[in-house]
DNA sequence: AGAATAGTGTCTGTGAGACAGTATGGT
DNA sequence: ACCATACTGTCTCACAGACACTATTCT
C-alpha cells in the first residue's frame, strides 16, 4: 500500500534529527574492504598481479579493509604500498560486491578497482599473464574480468591513456601496448591514422635502432588544438 | 620499504586465523547507503524522481541504509518499494561515495543506483526533468549526471534496453523514447535502418491514426538470429 | 647494395547524414 | 481528392580495412 507525499516525507531519514542519529547507530554495519586487479603489459602481455596464500597456495588480489576516515582510493594506495611496494597509482572503481554470504569471516562489502603501473613496479606480487589468471580465491576472477573489460574500452579510442609509456615513444612501441590490451594485432597503418590526431609529433627521432628512425610522439593533453 | 614475497603472505590479512577474525571486529566500519536515481521518460522528456526534504525543502534522491544480510539491490528495491511503491527493478550500480564527510551525520558510505522505471511508476516521487533537477541535497546532484550517462551510453546501440515501452511499439514510438533520453532529434530514417537489424517486426499494425498504419516491432531477444 | 623498419597513396566496402521521393491509411 | 504519416531510394561524405608502394636509416 503506497504512502502518500506527506507520509514519505515524515518517514524518511532526513526526517527529525532523533530518527536520524537512530539511523546511524542502530543497524548492523557491514566491514567495507578494496580488492584491486593491478594490470600491466609486460613482454608484449597483459599481465595481473597475484598475491599467494601461504595456507593454501591460492592465488588472489591484492586488497585490504577500509579505515576510519579513509577514502576508498587511499585504503586502494595502502594496501598497495604496503604489500607490493607500489606508489602513485590513480585507482579506479569497477564494482562492489555484496553477496552477503562471500566471505566466510563475515559480512564483507568489496569494492574492486583497477590500478595500472608500469611493468617495473610489479616485483613484488607475482604477475601472471590474464588468460593464466584463472581459480583465484573469493570472487577475485570476475574482478579481473572487469578490470580488463574497462582497460581495453579506455585504450580504444585514446593514446595510452593510463600512461604505460614514457613521456616520448614511437608508434610501434605505442601499438605495441595496445595490442596487448586489446588482445589482438591491428593493423598498422590503419592504427596510425587513427592516433595521429590524439599525438603529438616531436621533432626528435628514435636513433640506434635498425631501418628508418622512427619519429618520437608525445601524448597530447585533452583538447588541446591543432 | 617494500616487504619479501614470504613477509607480504605472512602479513595479509587471509593468513592464520587468529589475525583474521581481528581484522573484522577491530577497525570501525562505516555505515553503507544506497541513494537511487530513478530514472523515466514522459512527455518526451527524460525525469528523474525527487524527495522533498520536509524540514528543509530541498530535494533528493530516495536512499536507504543497508541491512544485514542484505544485498545492495534489496535495499534499493526495499526503498523504493517503502518510499514511491515502485516494485520489480532492475537497479544497476553506478559509483560509491566515500568522502568521510559527505554525510553530517557520520561516516557514510553510499552507494550509487540507477533504476529505470514507467512514467506510471513515478506517482508518488516528483517526477523533475532532469535539466531541472539541480541544487539537490548530498552529492546528488552528480548521481543524477552519472546515471543519465550510463542511460544514453545504453540506448546509443540498442532499441530500448531497458523497457521502457510496451512489448509492441511502432518505430516512432521507439524513436520518441531515444530522442529523450539522447536529449536531442534523431534522424528518422538513420535511426530505423540502425534500429532494424535489433528488432523483430511484427504482422500487426497500429490501427486508428491518421495517415499510414506504422507496423508493431517487438524487441529482439540477445543474439536471436536472422 | 641490401635488409629492415617507418610511413604514405589509394582502392574498397560500410555506414551515417541528408533529402526527396513513394506507399498507404484516414477524413 | 487530399492530408498525414510511414517507409525507401539514393547521393555524399567519412573512415576502417587492406595492400602495395615509397622513404630512410643501419650493416
Amino acid at each position: 500500500m503506497p504512502l502518500t507525499l506527506a507520509q514519505i516525507c515524515l518517514n524518511g531519514e532526513v526526517a527529525p534529527n532523533a530518527r536520524k542519529r537512530k539511523q546511524l547507530t542502530d543497524y548492523p554495519r557491514p566491514s567495507v574492504a578494496v580488492d584491486t586487479a593491478v594490470l600491466t603489459v609486460a613482454d608484449g602481455q597483459l599481465c595481473v598481479g597475484l598475491l599467494t596464500d601461504p595456507r593454501t597456495g591460492n592465488h588472489r588480489l591484492p586488497g585490504t579493509f577500509l579505515h576510519e576516515g579513509e577514502t576508498l582510493a587511499d585504503a586502494v594506495r595502502r594496501s598497495l604500498r604496503e604489500k607490493a611496494g607500489i606508489e602513485g597509482v590513480e585507482p579506479v572503481q569497477l564494482h562492489v560486491f555484496d553477496a552477503p554470504d562471500r566471505d566466510g569471516r563475515g559480512w564483507v562489502l568489496s569494492v574492486a578497482h583497477l590500478a595500472v603501473v608500469r611493468p617495473d613496479a610489479l616485483e613484488l606480487l607475482t604477475a601472471a599473464p590474464v588468460p593464466a589468471a584463472r581459480d583465484l580465491d573469493f570472487d577475485h576472477d570476475v574482478i579481473v574480468g572487469l578490470a580488463v573489460e574497462r582497460l581495453r574500452a579506455d585504450y580504444a579510442e585514446l593514446p595510452d591513456p593510463a600512461g604505460l609509456l614514457p613521456e616520448h615513444f614511437t608508434m610501434t612501441e605505442l601499438r605495441g601496448v595496445h595490442e596487448a590490451i586489446d588482445g589482438n594485432r591491428l593493423q598498422p597503418d590503419t592504427f596510425r591514422r587513427r592516433m595521429l590526431a590524439r599525438l603529438r609529433e616531436t621533432d626528435e627521432a628514435q636513433r640506434g635502432a635498425v631501418g628508418k628512425p622512427a619519429t618520437l610522439f608525445r601524448r597530447r593533453a585533452v583538447h588541446e588544438d591543432h
